[in-house]
DNA sequence: GACTCCAGATTGGTCAGACCATTATGGTCG
DNA sequence: CGACCATAATGGTCTGACCAATCTGGAGTC
């Protein structure tokens, strides 16, 4: 059961644990490989995926390297994208995806105490809302980018009274997809994320 | 100069070429690598991008499925991203994203009277938009569905009214950026998809 | 004839090792 | 001190093998 096929996964934890700043080069495939525990084809393979997302970059002869982010674009594309997925949700949810929508409310509810906790259950409820949009391109952009949002979201939950202003407003998106609204629930992402924005700005890194 | 490391995008012509239609297997591995002259780790690579993008999908022990495509909603991604580009595009550009712009616009130009070409020039322009937009998510979100939408692309533009208007749509959308407008440039590539869309799903297909 | 079940073949997933192409490094020479 | 070049380091590719999941077709049973 080692070996494991989340080797993308793995790397961007390794990334994430301040490991690796930004620009900085990471360790040969050969040595990552044989640390991780699995072959250099499979590390490549995960080491591909993440140069695809502009994560890192390779040079032949050189190195790979951490490419710098910016997560201010990143959190415009999220604007624009995640109304468009409540409202899709709102339109196409059935009730299985309505029950991962409450459990996610729940999980977030009892996870309020805890910041770190509370990220990783706002996080998973959006995810969930994106998979109830049932919209391939949807689910592939997301995942793509899911990692790197989990940062900007764990840097705002700080403040215990922004977690349940979260809440209340993913409470609301959730009852719109509930009752079909699209609009609604479009509405009402756009506005948390607006909010999650002004947050983000007032208190840069 | 044989073995070229496109494999993805050689696979993504294949695929296009009504070789393999959605929901067909293609050609096992091994049978790939060989056709198009290339090792399997080579041609694994290759699928593994076109697999992240959800183009097509593996199955152990059973083969490799061209996914069934929807065009719907990968257009609504489409309408809520470009106008961001746009917008960002107009904020950042400088006098080489400048020239560049203007080329395609003679490109378009120049290739008026065929659809095909006039598809294609199109298609650039829009890369082009994305590129001076200088966000590094965009550009690797456009990257990924940039073939997706040639194809829907070149079927819309058929009729050379609907070219002609593309063209002037196309220019104020580049005057708007030229002069540093954001706001006019979002609204401009925002009207300009409305168009292409109600001619996409007045023609469906 | 229809059904169940199983062995073999097929196919994607992984691994190991080697070699090639490009880049970086450090020493040598003028 | 600077230019140059052999060497090492590193990513890119290839080959062949084996593993794991799945599919296929025939034997056997009813």
């Amino acid at each position: 059961m080692p070996p494991r096929n989340h080797v993308a996964e793995r790397l961007r934890e390794l990334l994430s644990d301040e490991q690796v700043a930004p620009g900085d080069r990471l360790p040969p495939e050969r040595e990552l490989a044989t640390q991780l525990g699995v072959s250099r084809s499979s590390l490549r393979e995960g080491l591909r995926r993440l140069s695809d997302l502009g994560i890192i970059e390779s040079r032949q002869g050189s190195g790979t390297y951490r490419a710098p982010l910016d997560l201010g674009d990143l959190f415009e594309v999220r604007q624009r994208l995640e109304p468009l997925a409540a409202r899709l949700a709102a339109e196409r949810r059935d009730d299985h995806d309505l029950r991962r929508l409450d459990e996610s409310l729940a999980e977030m509810r009892a996870a309020l105490p805890d910041a770190q906790l509370f990220g990783a259950a706002d996080v998973r409820a959006h995810a969930t809302i994106v998979d109830a949009s049932a919209s391939v391109p949807l689910r592939v952009l997301f995942a793509a980018i899911a990692d790197l949002l989990s940062h900007s979201r764990t840097t705002t939950s700080t403040d215990a009274a922004l977690r349940v202003r979260a809440l209340e407003e993913m409470t609301a998106i959730v009852a719109a997809i509930r009752a079909h609204d699209g609009t609604a629930a479009e509405l009402a992402m756009h506005g948390h994320l607006e909010h999650v924005g002004a947050t983000l700005t007032a208190a840069p890194r």
